[in-house]
DNA sequence: CGTAAAGCTTTACGTAACGTAAAGGTCAAT
DNA sequence: ATTGACCTTTACGTTACGTAAAGCTTTACG
C-alpha cells in the first residue's frame, strides 16, 4: 500500500505539514519521489511514523526520537531511563514553583486579611471619632468619663464578627422600630421586641446592664435633639415611641 | 543612583541582553537615554526589574508579567490562583508522560527477559542437539531410547538456575580433574571429589542414579573415542584417570 | 475537453526568551 | 592617540510545527 502526504496523515492523525517537517529533518523520509514530485510514503514509513509518535507521545524530543528510530543498534532502555530521570527532574521544578507560588498566594491573601483588619479597625475608630463628636459632651456629662471610655473600649476590643452583629442589631433595631411604630402601640410584641433588641445592643457598650440605666437613656433619646434627630430620621415620633416601648420593657419611667 | 546596563545587569543577576530584550518588549524601560544613545536605568526601573524577576521565578510568561506590573489594577492574586492552576495542570500531564514511560520500560525487560528466556531454551536445545549429534547413536545403542530420552526430557524442564549449575559443574569438574591427574592418583581425596562431583553431575541426566551404571559410563568414556575425545582435550589420559577414579568411587569395575 | 476543486510542491514568517555573534560608535585610561 | 571596556543595532539560531502565498498536478464534473 502507498500513501501521499495527505493520506498518510489521516492514516497517523498528524498534519501533512508535519509529515514534510520530518522529511525535512531527515526523521521520515518517503520511500520515494513520484514524477511530479510528490511523496510517496510505503509501509515502513507507515511504521516508522507508528514509532515517532509513540515516543512523541512519551514526550520526547524529535532529535532524540530520530536517533531511536534511525539507529537500531540504539539503547532504547537506556534512553527511556534518561528520559525518565528528565521527566522527573521536571516535576519536581514544577513542585518548587507549586509551592512558591502557593506561598506567594497565601502571603498575599495574608496581607489582604491584614488591610481588611486595618480597613475594620478603622471602621471602629471611626464610629468612636464619630459618636465622641456628635454624641461624647452631653453623654460624658452624664455618664462620667469613665463610662464612655469603658464604652469605647468595649467598642475598639471588638472582634470583626462582633462589630458586624453590632451594626447589623442597630439595624435591626430601626427596621423593627418602625413597624412597631405603624400600630401605634408602644406595649405590643413588636414594640417590646424592638426594646429587647436595644437592651442587647446596649450591652455591646456597657460593662454591665441594669434597666434604670437603660430606662434613663431612652428618655435621654427624646430630651437631647442629637439622639432624637438620629431615631426620628424615618419617622418623626420614633425616639418617643422607642423611649415608651422601653420604659414599658424595663418597667422604670423617670 | 543611576545604571548603564551591564551595571543594572550585574545588580539583577541578568544578562544586558535581557535587559535590552525587557526593552524591545516595552515590559521594562529605561528611565532615560543619554546623549549618546545609552540606556540609563533608575531607582524605579531597578524595582520594577526585582518584581519581574520575582515573578518569572513563579513560572510566568513575560507577557503576563508585563500587564501583573504595568497595571496597577491587576488583580494578582487571581494571575497566581490562575498561574497555579496552569502549572498544576502541567504536572498532571507530567505525571501521565512518566507513567507511561515507566509502563513502556517495564514493558520492555519483560521483552527483554523473555527473549533471555527463549536464548535460554535454545541453549538447551542446541545442548540436546550437539549431544544427539555426537553421542547420540551410540548412547541410544547402549541405554536404549527411554533412557536417552528421560534425560534430554530433563533437560528441557531445568529452569535458568538449574542449567547454570548444570554448566558449571561441568566446568568444576574438568578444573578439579586437571588438578587430580597431576598427581596421578585416582584414589586421592581430589580424584575422588571429581568422581563425586560427576555423580552429581549425572543426577541432573537421570532419573535414578546408581554406582553400577556410573561406573559402566566411566567405562564407556574410555571406550568410546568422541568421549574420550572430550576429557582428553587438555591433557591425553584424562578420560582413563576419570575411569579409574569413578571405579574406585563406586566399588564397580567391569 | 475545458475548467474548477482538491492536492501537491517550495518558500518563508511567527512562536518564547533570550544566547551569540557582527559591525560600528563611546568612554576612560594610558 | 591608542587601547580596551562598554555601548548600540541588526540578525540568526533555538523547537515543532501552524499558517499563508505562489505555483504546479491530479481528479472530477458538465
Amino acid at each position: 500500500m502507498e500513501y501521499t502526504v495527505q493520506k498518510l496523515a489521516q492514516l497517523a492523525g498528524v498534519s501533512s505539514r508535519t509529515l514534510r517537517y520530518y522529511d525535512e529533518i531527515g526523521i521520515l523520509n518517503p520511500a520515494r519521489i513520484n514524477a511530479s514530485g510528490y511523496r510517496i510514503y510505503g509501509p515502513a514509513e507507515v511504521d516508522r511514523l507508528q514509532q515517532i509518535l509513540f515516543y512523541k507521545e512519551l514526550g520526547f524530543r524529535l532529535e532524540q526520537i530520530k536517533q531511536i528510530v534511525t539507529d537500531p543498534g540504539f539503547d532504547r532502555t537506556r534512553a527511556l531511563q534518561e528520559h525518565r530521570q528528565q521527566l522527573l527532574a521536571e516535576r519536581k521544578r514544577l513542585d518548587v514553583l507549586i509551592h512558591n507560588v502557593e506561598k506567594t498566594i497565601a502571603f498575599m491573601e495574608g496581607k489582604q486579611t491584614m488591610t481588611d483588619k486595618d480597613k475594620f479597625e478603622g471602621f471602629k475608630e471611626q464610629l468612636i471619632e464619630e459618636n465622641e463628636k456628635k454624641y461624647g459632651e452631653e453623654i460624658r456629662a452624664k455618664y462620667g468619663d469613665e463610662v464612655v471610655d469603658r464604652s469605647n473600649e468595649k467598642l475598639k476590643n471588638m472582634t470583626q464578627e462582633q462589630f458586624e452583629k453590632f451594626k447589623h442589631l442597630e439595624k435591626e433595631i430601626k427596621t423593627t422600630l418602625a413597624k412597631a411604630f405603624k400600630n401605634g402601640d408602644p406595649a405590643s410584641d413588636i414594640a417590646q421586641r424592638a426594646a429587647h433588641l436595644h437592651k442587647q445592643w446596649l450591652t455591646h457598650c456597657w460593662d454591665n446592664y441594669n434597666k434604670e440605666a437603660h430606662a434613663g437613656l431612652a428618655q435621654m433619646y427624646v430630651d437631647d435633639p442629637r439622639f432624637t434627630a438620629y431615631y426620628d430620621e424615618e419617622q418623626p415620633g420614633m425616639a418617643k415611641f422607642l423611649r415608651d416601648a422601653i420604659h414599658i420593657y424595663t418597667g422604670f419611667k423617670r
